[in-house]
DNA sequence: AGTACATTGCGTCATAATAACACATTAAGC
DNA sequence: GCTTAATGTGTTATTATGACGCAATGTACT
């Protein structure tokens, strides 16, 4: 196998692709980066083949870096999508035409691929959206309000907001999505986006102090409309020691 | 790609493969399902190439379903492995020689994997461990035992090991792998054993009877030492319920 | 038969977590 | 200055949890 689109001669793992949903959150809505390219009607997450010298995962951590410029953030494997239908009909001759693949070549494209899938959680203000080509357009996305997506794009999506919405329930989340510092409403916001349901101010206020990972500034927001709210830090130390033990030990 | 050791003519998904953590409980044990072929020398999880035509979640039930002859039991996928190096120097030309795939051929085989992970629940006494060769060897072992693991299978494992753990918290578990009739200390011994973790025995009794998916019966286990302990039931239908709609809901 | 012993069944109590709610405080805008 | 819509802090009742005590049961041993 043979990318005649790049530069470089890259030989990829036949059948084999990632795709990545990178979550991120501005004016409390709760945004997903998207693609489209001009061949296509229809926008997709931002993924790619993978190297056969390159691990998966190392893969989905270039991705990430590609799109926004990023490094070190978060981001995990959640399922891996294998349907013999999913691609059914995608990797035509039209489009391989359109990608300057020899149709040959290109055999394996027009084959079931499977794709691993990883959610990522980044900072929407110091991501810089890249597209990798002229033509391609890429951007932020209200998770409410994702158009119609290429493949099973759109299954791959749900499941991971559904996995992000159980790991609420064990790890802390914010340190990735919000900027240094924030505030308890936006944080509140946050939950509330991602869980899709109304949480109690006060309890909230309690319950995430309780958990020891925050830092109160003594500082609060400015240029806001009513009463200011204070300031917060994550204690990154903290953060991590939870993030890794996790929250709940249930039994 | 063509399998020549088996009678039918299957064309295989290229670099891919599932492998199957089943676990089974038996003599207050946690165990694990491996299987062991002559010409190798270490075990492994069973497993197996995805036909091009099949769906990835079908080859994990098929594979079950070959090698414990159960079907409807509990399987989900937890993981995909896709180290650069997870499977080198494995299908070398000895194992290709071994069977009976020409070199040329088994080219394929040679080079990285990708596997998907998916774990099973079995009632180890339903079950009865289906050879697919004569000389394979397919055996239940403790988890606390478990020899040396061909390929990257042992960190297969442990991945699986942890997921169920974790996923004790958020659902229930012991349905797949007690027989109908169980009693409270039963439960609670897969429940310490997969935690590997003492609980108090009163505690429990509390906890798990409040999720309410236990029948009671009018009935006492026989033949035991000590006290005879009460037998119970799931109540199917408030056990599923609880499956799907989560144990914890945190926030 | 009687007793020791291990295990089960049921209960108590102090503490922590949770849900629901009241009220004072702050800053912007009229 | 008053209204309004937020934030900050506190209260209370209920429920869940962790750490125990003690009686009941059935086996094994003398």
């Amino acid at each position: 196998m043979r990318n005649t689109t790049l530069e470089k001669y890259v030989e990829y793992q036949p059948g084999l692709s990632i795709d990545c949903v990178i979550f991120g959150f501005h004016d409390n809505q709760l945004k997903v980066l998207l693609i489209k390219t001009p061949y296509e009607n229809k926008w997709s997450l931002p993924g790619g083949f993978v190297p056969i010298d390159e691990d998966i995962d190392d893969a989905a951590v270039r991705v990430l870096k590609i799109r926004t410029g990023m490094e070190g953030i978060f981001l995990r494997q959640f399922a891996t999508f294998g349907k013999v239908k999913r691609n059914d009909n995608h990797f035509g001759n039209a489009v391989l035409d359109h990608l300057k693949i020899p149709r040959e070549t290109g055999k394996w494209l027009s084959q079931r691929f499977v794709t691993v899938g990883y959610y990522a959680l980044v900072d929407f203000l110091q991501t810089v959206p890249q597209q990798s080509k002229k033509e391609e357009l890429i951007e932020w996305v209200d998770h409410k309000e994702v158009p119609e997506l290429i493949l099973d794009h759109k299954e791959i999506l749900d499941k991971a907001l559904i996995t992000l919405r159980n790991e609420l329930n064990l790890i802390p989340v914010g340190y990735n999505l919000l900027p240094e510092k924030f505030t308890i409403p936006e944080l509140q916001k946050l939950y509330e986006t991602i869980l899709d349901k109304k949480l109690d101010r006060r309890n909230f206020l309690r319950k995430i102090t309780n958990i020891g990972i925050l830092n109160k500034l003594d500082e609060k927001k400015s240029n806001v409309a009513h009463k200011a709210p204070n300031l917060y830090t994550f204690d990154k130390e903290k953060y991590d020691e939870v993030l890794k033990n996790g929250l709940n030990q249930g039994w």
